[in-house]
DNA sequence: CAGTATCCTTTATGATACTG
DNA sequence: CAGTATCATAAAGGATACTG
């Protein structure tokens, strides 16, 4: 998301006016922000790896992979790396042999999978209405002109 | 995100059991779709594009791109029409020349706005702590033992 | 105007081999 | 065990030209 701002014709910031909280208006760096922290979660792997620490609480870097699984170790490292830096986990290392390194997700970490259940919540409720319209679509319903 | 499921070891179902409500043991057609939703969501322009929409309402193609800011219109056209195939919006031509094309937010694409509130409130209000874990991290914090 | 078609670059992800 | 390093592929995204 690096190369974003090319043409913006000045961004101006909208509220999700919603029944939760009045965020009043928001800036610029916090809507990058939010679109980074999307991307992120969104990567194919983060999400994964926050359910699997939220179900199991400490973890170890093999046993981690295994639980979230089909993810390479290179992912993997990747992806905890990132979420250490994000502050989302803990990597506490046991300087033993064989070495022994386990992740935990901090609190910050658990309160953006908790952010993240009205997203849950939506799709319980909305998946179906997601799958009908794909078979509508399919079927053709799109040149409707008016 | 087709090639998910290789090694994946019997992905049992977590449940964020939050404050907002109790969604019970999930299956994991619903943890694909949640997966597949929030990939959606984060791929680059459909969160943008919905928060336009949410904004202005009706909106024509070309002024859509403008609104959203720096998006080619092969990405313009590729996001929108996964929208309208999920049914998040609806796209009306209108049969006069030069051709006139509106795109408009369905109940189900609101819905999905409010629904990820919950993460743009999030960001908010956890936005400076990840801000500072990064620097620490920067500054390098990792190599804490135990 | 609202796309479609092409070509090209970047990024994400995977597979595999190797190491303290 | 917990990575790192390297090679290779695919998907995402962008730039540009063209069309009904």
């Amino acid at each position: 998301m690096r190369s974003a701002a090319v043409l913006m014709p000045e961004k101006k910031k909208k509220v999700h006016r919603v029944t939760v909280a009045p965020p009043a208006v928001a800036d610029p760096k916090l809507e990058a922000l939010v679109r980074e922290i999307i991307e992120r979660v969104a990567d194919k792997w983060t999400m994964l790896v926050l359910e699997v620490l939220e179900e199991h609480g400490v973890v170890r870097f093999t046993r981690l992979g295994e639980l979230v699984g089909g993810i390479s170790q290179k992912m993997l490292t990747k992806t905890v790396r990132q979420m250490e830096r994000d502050g989302l986990v803990t990597r506490t290392v046991h300087p033993v042999i064989p070495p022994r390194v386990e992740y935990q997700l901090t609190e910050l970490g658990r309160s953006l999978g908790e952010a993240f259940c009205g997203v849950w919540i939506w799709v319980e409720r909305h998946g179906d209405e997601i799958a009908r319209a794909r078979e509508a679509f399919e079927r053709g319903a799109q040149p409707r002109s008016k």
